[in-house]
RNA sequence: GGAAGCAUAGCUCAGCUGGUAGAGCACCUGCCUUACAAGCAGGGGGUCACAGGUUCGAGCCCUGUUGUUUCCACCA
């Protein structure tokens, strides 16, 4: 048994917070490694950006990773949780460049190693500070295992992905469309692009239609475009074949307004002739449905923009203008010519940027994208045949529509923070090569002129690979082959394309099996308003501030509690004071045990004399136990800490505390007795709860007799079927019932409490109490209610007070009427529920269809209320 | 256009395989009782959105309606 220290009067977690986890720490408790006596239990981390500042989303997310490493290290896995931190790289130079702007500086000022170099000391100096805060929450992370979607491990698990999709032809180069963020400069992919709705007109072009001879024919095609600017890109205008207004046109020319040029007339399916008039001008390189339509009809790609958002050589006289500038103008010379025949204003979607805003342009620029077809149908295939299930169920769906409906991904970014694309460009020949190392010479025309690809990678490309290049791949590392496949990804639903997707069929490509059996999605924390939190609002709240003002465990308990899977939640400081109120709650507790432990030596296993009221909280930690067990198994986390909840503060502290003072105060034996029960449950309670609220119940657990050198590597508290004492939990719910009915009386009588006294009620009492026994005035007059154990007179209630004992016969007591009305009601209630299922059981129809499963359930059902029918009639026969 | 969630006490939300509705906060009454006033004891308050259906029995399962939130797609 190790040494004891005392608790402090109050809860100080600014105190206790630092102290124990510096202690975890310093025993190394958070590391696991490969041990093949054990089973691994593996969670990685989602990768908080370098950028970033700990959120409430983030302490979320922590908290569930946190609580079911936790829980599954009690258990005696060999439980590991990676930590790392992601590079970010559009975020990232964007702060960069953003600071660089303050100094006066352009990226292109300091150049590419100039730059990469500010980006490291940034890391350096940024990139800790998350980490540091995650500790703040109690995070048990295996901080000698972290990583950083950067670090040479990771950059070379990129590079030999990229290296193997190229070669197996699922990397391709090309000139396609992408979504261009004007302000970040670079392409983004699908999933990047935020859409929202608009206002905005509907501008309805005059397009006149050319002879044969390239001359106007005086007829018109009328076409209405919300993007006129682009028309100067125009390289065609569409009509649906089968249309009958417009067949006879398909394949002569309109003379293009403005620009004075002849364009064909296509037919195409895309067009939907209901919409519109059923004509659609065509600009391939700023449309991405317009751009598959050039495909289709070879249409020549004419871009009319710079990377800037402004217009280009291309645009003629509009040269120089911004896209909004060049609209007004456009707008105005086409009504100067008469082109333009009416404007409407109209709801529009409009992309934009996820990280900046800004309206994105789709624009054509060659750039690297990943196939994504052969690669999506075995990540939908694992999750249909269960190999990854997701926690809500529902969310496989959202998972299915986004796989099902991919397209190929953009993955080169015009950007210098990131893993640069591993290609190069023999500068004689024109060879591309991709490789793992520099190539010095060409294979080509063995020239030495080779110059890198200037992209880097999207992000998330490197984040796809975390769950194994975390683990040493692309080496064979033990580690690697001991903890993946991981176990659970916790990660909330905004995330699920970014991430999970991308893991998922990265996981099954490189490494043949998923990367985790489990994904756990939870919500988002808004504000008490219901309103996301975000900068702009201003309304996010500090979880650090919170933890300060509140302590870690207050914050961690209150983002578990009311919570369900999937479900966003809204943060109320009300909340976090309920959660610090219980907090303080156990705090008293185990100050109380304490205090009436003293000096002594207590024994951690439970006497052999348990008294009813012993067993009763025995039995009900018992069954908690199990309870809270099977709850985490099925992430139901809010479920397990709401019965946590109740079970300490109204079993605990309310009954079996108060049941105990006066047998602490009694003979030696009972108080030992009373002393060892407190100690073993209140350990027990420590145990269950010690995965939501860390430091306390370290902190506690210390101060309290106990063996091990640490609560958070004691093992985890199993049922015990010697421990399950169903007789006496009912016996002690009616000594309960009586109490109750006895201070109900007092405070009617309206009392007051001046003079103390305890009631010591027999056991073996099954009754409530009569509302107009002589018995209850004098009751009334009593301070206090207590149970103790038996009275030396079977059958009553005796009330001892500092001036006489007075013990009443049961009888006097049970208002028998009543007592048999209500077990009458339950009787032929529990009567109705019998016989519903017996006549379930007797259809044959049923138990020959329904599954064994529900046959069986219904009888272990029926044989329950079998049971409670007894019980009941003999209570009512009793009486 | 497609999909999903939510609708339960004044407020915020739980409610596991269908079996007589729960918590926190707020409110009312009485208490500083030697762990705790961040507390103790007691109390009031709900046609579980609406309408059907399945069932002996529905907050829970099915269908529809209304309101609300979100995601995906997107018609120029």
């Amino acid at each position: 048994m190790s040494e004891r220290k005392e608790l402090a009067k109050t809860y100080e977690p600014r105190e206790v917070e630092n102290r124990i986890y510096d202690f975890w720490i310093k025993g190394r408790y958070f590391h696991a490694q490969v041990n093949p006596e054990k089973t691994p239990y593996t969670i990685v981390i989602p990768p908080p950006n370098i950028t970033g500042q700990l959120h409430m989303g983030h302490a979320l997310d922590e908290t569930f990773q946190d609580i079911l490493i936790r829980w599954r290290r009690m258990q005696g896995y060999e439980a590991l949780w990676l930590p790392g931190t992601d590079h970010a790289s559009i975020a990232t130079e964007a702060k960069i460049v953003e600071a660089m702007a303050k100094e006066g500086l352009k990226k292109e000022d300091i150049g590419r190693d100039g730059f990469l170099e500010r980006a490291w000391a940034w890391k350096e100096q940024y990139g800790g500070r998350i980490v540091e805060q995650l500790k703040k929450l109690g995070s048990s992370c295996d901080w000698e295992r972290e990583r950083f979607t950067l670090d040479e491990g990771c950059s070379k698990a990129v590079r030999e992905v990229f290296v193997r999709l190229y070669e197996k032809g699922l990397i391709y180069r090309g000139e396609r469309i992408v979504n261009w963020c004007p302000h970040c400069h670079t392409s983004i992919s699908d999933a990047e692009v935020e859409f929202e709705e608009k206002d905005a007109f509907f501008w309805h072009l005059r397009y006149p239609i050319a002879d044969d001879n390239g001359n106007p024919t005086g007829d018109y095609l009328i076409l209405a475009t919300t993007r006129p600017e682009t028309m100067l890109g125009d390289t065609a205008v569409a009509v649906h074949p089968d249309d009958p207004r417009y067949q006879h046109l398909v394949g002569k020319n309109v003379i293009l307004p403005l620009v004075n040029k002849l364009i064909p007339v296509v037919a195409d399916t895309y067009v939907e002739m209901d919409f519109g008039t059923g004509v659609v001008k065509i600009t391939p390189a700023h449309d991405p449905n317009d751009f598959e339509v050039g495909l289709r009809h070879n249409l020549p790609v004419i871009t009319v923009t710079d990377e800037n958002g402004v217009m280009n050589d291309l645009a003629g006289k509009y040269q120089g203008q911004t896209i909004m500038e060049c609209r007004k103008n456009i707008v105005r010379d086409l009504d100067d010519q008469g082109y333009l025949v009416k404007t409407e204003p109209m709801k529009h979607n409009v992309g934009s940027c996820y990280r900046c805003h800004t309206v994105i342009e789709p624009r054509v620029s060659l750039q690297w994208f990943v196939k994504m077809a052969p690669l999506a149908e075995p990540a939908i295939q694992a999750v249909k045949n269960g190999q990854t299930k997701f926690v809500p169920e529902r969310f496989d769906k959202i998972y299915f529509n986004w796989l099902n409906n991919i397209r190929d991904w953009c993955i080169s970014r015009q950007l210098w923070w990131g893993h640069r694309i591993p290609a190069w460009y023999c500068q004689d020949c024109g060879e591309i090569v991709v490789s793992r190392q520099e190539p010095t010479t060409c294979p080509k025309c063995h020239g030495t002129r080779l110059r890198q690809d200037e992209d880097t990678l999207d992000t998330w490309f490197s984040s796809a690979l975390w769950p194994f290049s975390t683990l040493g791949w692309p080496d064979k590392t033990p580690e690697l082959e001991y903890f993946y496949p991981t176990n659970t990804l916790v990660t909330g639903y905004d995330i699920i394309f970014f991430w999970v997707a991308r893991m998922m069929f990265s996981g099954l490509e490189h490494m043949g099996h998923v990367p985790f059996d489990t994904v756990f999605i939870h919500g988002l924390v808004r504000d008490a308003k219901g309103r996301k939190m975000s900068k702009s609002l201003g309304n996010g709240i500090d979880p650090l501030e919170i933890i300060d003002q509140y302590g870690a465990d207050a914050l961690r308990f209150m983002l578990a509690t009311g919570n369900s899977p999937g479900n966003d939640m809204r943060f109320m400081t009300e909340k976090v004071e309920a959660s610090r109120n219980f907090a303080n709650k156990l705090w008293n507790a185990a100050r109380f045990i304490l205090m009436n432990i003293g000096d002594r030596q207590v024994p951690l296993s439970l006497p052999e004399n348990l008294t009813l009221e012993d067993k009763w909280i025995v039995s009900k930690f018992n069954t908690l136990a199990k309870a809270v067990t099977d709850n985490l198994e099925k992430f139901e986390l809010g479920i397990a800490v709401q019965k946590l909840y109740d079970f300490i503060w109204d079993q605990f502290c309310d009954w079996t505390i108060e049941l105990c003072k006066s047998r602490l105060q009694g003979d030696e034996t009972a108080a030992d007795g009373a002393r060892r029960v407190l100690t073993w449950v209140m350990t027990g309670i420590l145990k269950l709860l010690h995965p939501f609220m860390p430091f306390i119940t370290e902190e506690i657990w210390q101060s309290l007799p106990h063996d091990g050198p640490a609560l958070m590597i004691a093992p985890w508290p199993v049922y015990d079927d010697a421990l399950h004492f169903p007789e006496e939990e009912k016996e002690m719910e009616r000594i309960m019932e009586a109490i109750r009915a006895i201070r109900n009386r007092r405070a009617e009588m309206n009392v007051p409490p001046s003079r103390k006294a305890q009631v010591f009620v027999e056991t073996a009492f099954t009754g409530t109490f009569t509302d107009g026994a002589a018995f209850i005035q004098r009751l009334a007059s009593a301070s206090e209610v207590r149970v103790g154990q038996s009275f030396d007179v079977p059958g009553a209630v005796s009330i001892v007070t500092p001036d006489a004992t007075i013990k009443i016969p049961m009888d006097e007591l049970v208002d028998k009427e009543a007592e048999r009305a209500r077990l009458s009601k339950e009787r032929d209630n529990v009567q109705k529920q019998l016989d519903g299922v017996l006549s379930r059981l007797n259809n044959k129809a049923f138990t020959d269809k329904a599954p064994e499963a529900v046959v069986n359930g219904a009888k272990e059902q029926a044989a329950r209320l079998q049971e409670k029918l007894q019980l009941l009639e003999q209570s009512l026969k009793a009486l």
